[in-house]
DNA sequence: TTTTATCTAAGGGTATACCCTTAGAAATGA
DNA sequence: TCATTTCTAAGGGTATACCCTTAGATAAAA
């Protein structure tokens, strides 16, 4: 039986020393490469070819979805799976755009990774139960106000939610304040909110906007 | 030499799985208890006494401060280190409340990890240097903020966070609308900001509210 | 006992948010 | 060519946010 190549990349150490382990178990696996920082692994990329990788989204420097690309770019065959600690939504749909095969939760146990790897290298996909039931419930609520808003809208409630008041943005767009109005007030009716702080909550919870 | 018993409390399979391994590769530590569950930890102390506790403070149902809080209401002599994944500031002040011994980042490595354990073993304190960091760096800006709040101005910046009007705030807290303001306006020299919007920002960042 | 912090509330003001309508200009597409 | 969308902007209104000050009641700490 041939050997599964995979190679992780994950800034925490301790996570990543535990998944070389836990993967070390399992016969016919065997860790490659693990390191901590997206750009090593590309380097990595330059002379070595990885069955299956195994990629954390959130990484300082190059996160995940950058690294992926450049990735791909590199190799476009190459098979990637991302992991992600919380349910973060934030790049589920920046990770499928960039080309992965396989998305689980860090939470998930040894044998649903051993599924994930083993689905992937036979050249289909793994999503895990949670993803799939947190993209089709965002769906409902998230995709059809998504698309609705036009680029200037997305301007305002850009600036909305950085605490700019009608008048700031007025002054920041070159629009008059009656414009921002109106914006913010189609705004408001495309999401069902009453004012500001409710508007505000929303495009954090839909991911229009981050506090980071 | 004497094996040192650990337990690790985390409800993330793989990542416990992981440690676990890389625990049982140092010389006189021991496994003896793992699980997900903070309930199945406090069932566990009943009958048994681990010299180490490793705790994750992001857990579902009952988190690692209300486990710890109780697991040391059972045994005073416990010693907890929280294990967190990413730079969680929220519960710092409440786990070091609760009585730990130890805090360090899930994406510490190996040596850091059994020097923290060796270190609150022999009685001693272990918090990383990151933590560390990060506490003198908030105690700036925010640590000045902190335990400045009354419980007054805690409740209406919920209901603000929330969306809820000035109004809104004094039907629900029985008070009037200029009391509302009174403590509205502390709460923004307190935290120097303009208006509501800068508000809600703040308490996202500043983990005094959360959009999930 | 006196001081301090907290919660309460008011008067009285300005600025901004929020809501309605109408409407021209420009670009897009049938 | 005509209809639709988008961006622009205005008039004119009410509601709310936001900013001062002052001040009584209460409870805890010095």
């Amino acid at each position: 039986m041939k050997q599964i190549k995979i190679a992780i990349i994950d800034d925490h150490d301790l996570f990543r020393e535990g998944i070389k382990l836990v993967l070390g178990q399992i016969e016919n696996f065997e860790v490659v490469f693990d390191t901590s920082s997206g750009f090593l692994f590309l380097d990595f990329l330059q002379n070595s070819l990885p069955d299956v990788v195994l990629m954390d989204i959130n990484m300082p420097v190059i996160d995940g979805v950058e690294t992926t690309q450049k990735a791909l770019q590199l190799n476009a065959d190459l098979k990637v799976i991302a992991l992600t600690m919380f349910s973060d939504t934030t790049h589920y749909t920046q990770m499928i755009d960039a080309g992965i095969k396989g998305f689980i939760l860090k939470k998930s146990n040894k044998f649903e990774l051993q599924q994930a790897i083993n689905a992937v290298y036979s050249g289909g996909n793994y999503f895990s139960q949670e993803i799939m039931q947190k993209l089709a419930f965002q769906s409902v609520n998230f995709a059809s106000a998504l698309n609705q808003f036009t680029h200037r809208e997305l301007d305002v409630l850009h600036l909305v939610c950085k605490g700019l008041t009608t008048q700031e943005i007025s002054d920041k767009l070159f629009i008059s304040v009656k414009t921002v109005e109106v914006h913010r007030s189609n705004i408001f009716h495309k999401t069902d909110v009453r004012n500001i702080c409710e508007l505000i909550v929303w495009a954090i919870k839909n991911n229009y906007f981050s506090v980071e």
